[in-house]
DNA sequence: ATTAATTTTTAGCCTAGACTAAAAATTAAT
DNA sequence: ATTAATTTTTAGTCTAGGCTAAAAATTAAT
């Protein structure tokens, strides 16, 4: 069965909401995401379940099925793979590609992605860390942690980002924070859990928990 | 203003039907080459009008304006880049890449095609041998001839061919006709105008005339 | 110069995917 | 355990871009 531009959206924005919880995923989570009101998420939501996408219970929330997983998984791997590509072969910077592959991650043709998989030279993540899924939908677990969880006076490599907003990432790139810096936790302020921490031989800088929040190391 | 893809498609293809003639273009025709009926034609060519990008009077047939002609050449130059890409880069053949390419031409980022352009090292044709209109909407004036207007004994070379259905292109393939190919017009059957070719040492090959009109040769 | 054939347009209908406003179900609060 | 607040669904509407069938204009043929 083939699936349309609006459908693909709406699985991959299932498909992020259920990753971080076992619940099933609510209407209103759903239309804030895609910019939609309750109203238009339930009428997908009847679709894509008569498709058997997802699962899906009046006024109990949904979740993906196998197959609506793999249709994410495949959009996702398109998005990440093109990300890839902007930045290694046309020198986009990181906070620039997400707009371009929202569009890219569309093209429909099996051969193509892996055409380019391959002239990519197989990466195994995109410009912001995250995890490129197989061919086969598995995703490579990299176990990473969110500064936030790391401890004081423990040191760690900026791994990724949780979330890939320009501002968020243009932020990073004006406190030198890019992937594989090498960071210290040097104070955590316990009145906003704001974190100082020390880059390499530099002065430290100030951030904010919820900036801590969507930056992923490994320890 | 902002093209829709239906909007985009009919602009490509009214450019298309233009380039032969000074004719105005009928309904009928845009008709048969989008594959939508002459109701759904009509339909569209008034909000082209209202939107400025066709000159249109009932009954009278159509013309891009100004407007209309930059937009086609934009998504033709974009179709033409993405297919460098796909045959370069990607390695596909050249009767692949059609498809993809009309998917590709529509994704929206002037700075994502400058930067494809110069990744690409600025191409002037694309894997037919189609010019690559510029920036500013130039094309690169070749001065081809189609095969079917060479004389007898005179020699050429393919430079390109007038028709990219993945068909054609194999037929081609087949017969050994590449881009580049030294080509020498041994006969000239007056009865059907079919041709028979000498490439390079090998034994003549024959091709009709409805072959000969769709390659394109400099002399 | 009519009539016939063809082409084009109009009118009305359909589907996907949005929307608003109102109704129904669920959850939270007294 | 009711009432209030919130969330979700239904019902009905809208637009883009298709369609068919019928009407109108143009072109071709007697």
């Amino acid at each position: 069965m083939t699936t349309s531009l609006a459908e693909e959206n709406y699985l991959k924005i299932i498909y992020r909401l259920c990753e971080g919880t076992k619940e099933d995923i609510s209407t209103n989570s759903i239309a804030e995401l895609t910019n939609n009101k309750a109203a238009s998420v339930t009428d997908m939501l009847q679709k894509l379940a008569e498709k058997g996408w997802v699962t899906y219970q009046k006024y109990q929330g949904v979740r993906l099925t196998k197959i609506g997983q793999n249709i994410a998984l495949s959009i996702i791997r398109k998005h990440r793979l093109w990300e890839v590509f902007l930045v290694e072969k046309l020198g986009y910077n990181w906070d620039e590609v997400h707009e371009i592959a929202e569009q890219l991650e569309h093209i429909e043709s099996e051969t193509l992605i892996n055409k380019l998989d391959s002239f990519l030279d197989f990466p195994k993540i995109d410009p912001h860390g995250d995890p490129i899924p197989s061919q086969e939908g598995e995703i490579p677990e990299l176990g990473y942690l969110h500064l936030s969880e790391v401890k004081l006076n423990e040191t760690c490599t900026l791994m990724g980002v949780a979330k890939d907003s320009a501002v968020f990432l243009q932020l990073l790139t004006k406190l030198n924070l890019s992937l594989g810096a090498r960071l210290e936790v040097v104070e955590i302020n316990t009145f906003d859990r704001s974190v100082s921490l020390k880059i390499a031989e530099q002065e430290p800088i100030f951030i904010s928990h919820e900036v801590a929040k969507n930056i992923l190391v490994k320890v």
